[in-house]
RNA sequence: GUGGGCGUAGCUCAGUUGGUUAGAGCGCCUGGUUGUGGUCCAGGAGGUCGGGGGUUCGAAUCCCCUCGUUCACCCCA
């Protein structure tokens, strides 16, 4: 084959129509479902200072390997990243504007990780999102995942797991953590050698090995649900019995840690139980009521989500919904005259939010035919000698069977549009 | 970063133990229908077989290197 001289980086894509269709169809329908919630959406910069980010947890992949990093042209050259997630720069603009608690935003756009990649797996992705600053009721927490859930089911999907757990919070927290060290130090030679290598970096996440070797002791670990206070375990009370009352089902996951080390209290992700790949996880989220402060930021409490635009689109596939959306154009202009008369006549129809497109390059009739019946128009508006001398066009109808009619130029739109209500 | 699979036409793929001008289906273009698509028929365009090196009289086919891609681990959306 003859390479082309360049291509897409490794781990980027290009979308092409019509499913880049779909994905703007997708982020549509989010954004309405968001603002009907009171959300409104922040649009942030796709680069921070690295400081931003580092926040997310020294002991993260994110942070530690996943960086893309670069320094500008300043002096000194200031060290920026490309945002591997949006949480913390949501909570760096919280921090820096101080608006009025509580703060509900939410967000569409393409995030960065040097990874390798694989199925459902980019190094430029896209995520939607929402956060919302300043509360830690449970009812918000609630009102997140709710909307999360909604959505997923708005787009037709049905295998959705989602799942649950609280990991504590600071007064918590270094109990369970001490106990969870000790519990894998001691079983440490039964651990699989990477595993052994997280036990070092952070115990937590031992938990989320999916190596078969690793089973048996991860099954017996201590629990964060059994060291939790009795705040934090009725905050994570009133989470479920919010979710039992919208009737949303959800599976109790005392071993589900997330990658972030912010998280406090409630975490939970959405598994698509359709994906046959490794990368199952369509969503993920949870409380962060320490991140804005880290950031140096007054104490903040926040809840949020994250849901993974490219995964979300391979569940569909795989369960066979939200399909590409039909193509815009009603009717096709067919001019076999050399094609100057189209030019009016798609800019009437234009003009009248009837989508019209037509060929170029005076093609034969039977070409240009054959071109508008693959562009999905149901309407193909044919101009011939005889049209124009009567002013005229001949309407064929390119999907049922209703033949074709001739139609005063004058009264095209109008026509159109009817036939389309 | 680690391991496996795969790189032949725009796409999906065949290419028998290495043997003349490298094939199919789909798609595209033209014609059959000098004013009519979707079906059908005929013809056509399109490939330095990912790249480099090697073995050989001869390599898409065998060997080495390299790049790309894909799946998985790690981790995450």
């Amino acid at each position: 084959m003859a390479e082309p001289t360049f291509k897409a980086p490794k781990g980027t894509r290009d979308i092409l129509p019509p499913e880049s269709g779909r994905r703007r169809a997708l982020i549509d329908a989010f954004a309405q479902q968001a603002e009907l919630a009171g959300f409104g959406e922040i649009m942030s910069p796709i680069f921070e200072d690295l400081g931003v980010f580092k926040r997310l947890g020294e002991s993260t992949d994110v942070v530690t390997k996943e960086m893309f990093d670069f320094f500008d042209k300043g002096d000194p050259p200031q060290h920026l990243a490309l945002r591997p997630e949006l949480t913390a720069s949501v909570c760096r603009a919280f921090a820096e504007h101080r608006p009025t608690p509580p703060w509900k935003v939410w967000y569409e756009g393409p995030q960065f990780r040097y990874e390798q990649p694989q199925a459902g797996r980019y190094r430029q992705f896209a995520q939607v999102g929402i956060e919302t600053l300043g509360t830690d009721d449970p009812q918000a927490d609630v009102d997140a995942i709710a909307l999360g859930w909604h959505f997923y089911a708005s787009l037709g999907l049905r295998e959705i797991t989602l799942l649950l757990n609280s990991l504590g919070d600071p007064t918590c927290r270094p109990a369970y953590m001490e106990a969870l060290r000790t519990y894998l130090s001691d079983n440490a030679a039964s651990l699989s050698p990477q595993s052994q290598v997280t036990l070092e970096r952070n115990p937590l996440r031992v938990l989320d090995s999916k190596r078969a070797e690793d089973a048996a002791i991860i099954s017996a670990a201590p629990l964060m649900v059994d060291f939790l206070t009795d705040e934090t375990r009725e905050h994570f009370e009133t989470v479920r019995a919010g979710l039992d009352q919208l009737g949303i089902p959800y599976e109790l996951s005392p071993r589900l840690v997330r990658g972030l080390d912010y998280y406090t209290r409630t975490t939970f992700e959405f598994a698509a139980d359709a994906l046959a790949t490794a990368q199952n996880a369509v969503g993920g989220g949870g409380r962060y009521d320490g991140l804005v402060e880290d950031l140096g930021g007054p104490a903040t409490p926040g809840i949020g989500f994250a849901l993974g635009v490219d995964r979300i689109l391979l569940a569909c596939d795989a369960e066979g919904v939200f399909t590409t959306p039909e193509s815009a154009v009603k009717v096709f202009v067919v001019d076999v005259t050399g094609g100057s008369h189209a030019l009016g006549v798609c800019t009437t129809l234009r003009n009248a939010g009837i989508g019209a497109d037509r060929s170029y390059g005076g093609r034969s009739m039977k070409a240009q035919m054959k071109v508008a019946d693959r562009s999905g128009a149901p309407f193909a508006a044919i101009i011939g000698e005889d049209e124009v001398v009567n002013g005229e066009v001949t309407l064929r109808d390119l999907r049922g069977d209703t033949g074709q009619q001739r139609i005063a130029l004058a009264d095209l739109a109008e026509h159109v549009a009817r036939l389309l209500s």
